[in-house]
DNA sequence: TCAGGTAGGTACCTAAAAGTAACCAATGTT
DNA sequence: AACATTGGTTACTTTTAGGTACCTACCTGA
């Protein structure tokens, strides 16, 4: 991942090497608070503005959801396109590697649905 | 999940309510991280004692490995059982809850490996 | 009686994630 | 000249996650 983004990532002043395993570098790339939805709501909707994001991911705030963004850009999931018009327009979509997480987040979405349901 | 340790899992004052959300219940049970290399290890050996777990994951603490198997408990997917001997004796093993991650570890195993590689 | 072995717990601290509020830039409109 | 619009950024604060170091209980054997 963006090296820059790191923590979820792999935390603490002792580095004990986790960037090397698999799950924590998939949790790296998705995990956290607010990237679970940008991606869900980039998958439903395809093409969406900054302003956009903001009114469909609720309770995310500017900075955050420009962060994340950022974050998901730097690790290739999504694409930003910038328009030049004022004012301004900004564009999100999924990249190819982007889509490419949809058996993951569907498999992360039934077993969390399972056991939403019986615990 | 346990409620007694939300947050990786709806931080901050204002709860949007992603506890509905089933990616988010899945992030918020496996995530951390310590979790993904605990579960790894039970799944590799089947049954480990306190003692052995905390050799075979590197790094952790005694502190954060008590903490994180009682966490695991309280969501139902590991089972604690413990002997009535002196030295203490306790032996850790994943539930049929635990075992039924199986999938969702390995697709994100499976994605986290390929982006480690291609990126 | 005292050290060893096992599975914890606690108080305190640092670091990382997220939240709040305010600010900026460019231009078309009033 | 002021204002609205859009997509940001920045400084600061709060909340959560994780780390360090040390403590406990219990029985056995020396």
């Amino acid at each position: 991942m963006s090296e820059k983004n790191m923590p979820l990532r792999d935390a603490g002043p002792k580095n004990t090497g986790f960037g090397q395993c698999p799950v924590m570098t998939s949790l790296a790339v998705i995990g956290g608070k607010w990237k679970p939805a940008i991606l869900y709501f980039l998958q439903q909707h395809g093409v969406l503005r900054f302003g956009e994001l903001r009114k469909v991911v609720p309770g995310i705030t500017q900075k955050m959801l420009s962060q994340q963004l950022k974050e998901l850009e730097t690790d290739g999931i999504i694409v930003r396109r910038v328009y030049a018009e004022i004012p301004p327009r900004v564009e999100y979509r999924l990249s190819t590697l982007g889509e490419s997480l949809r058996p993951m987040l569907d498999a992360m979405a039934s077993w969390g649905m399972d056991y939403l349901r019986r615990g």
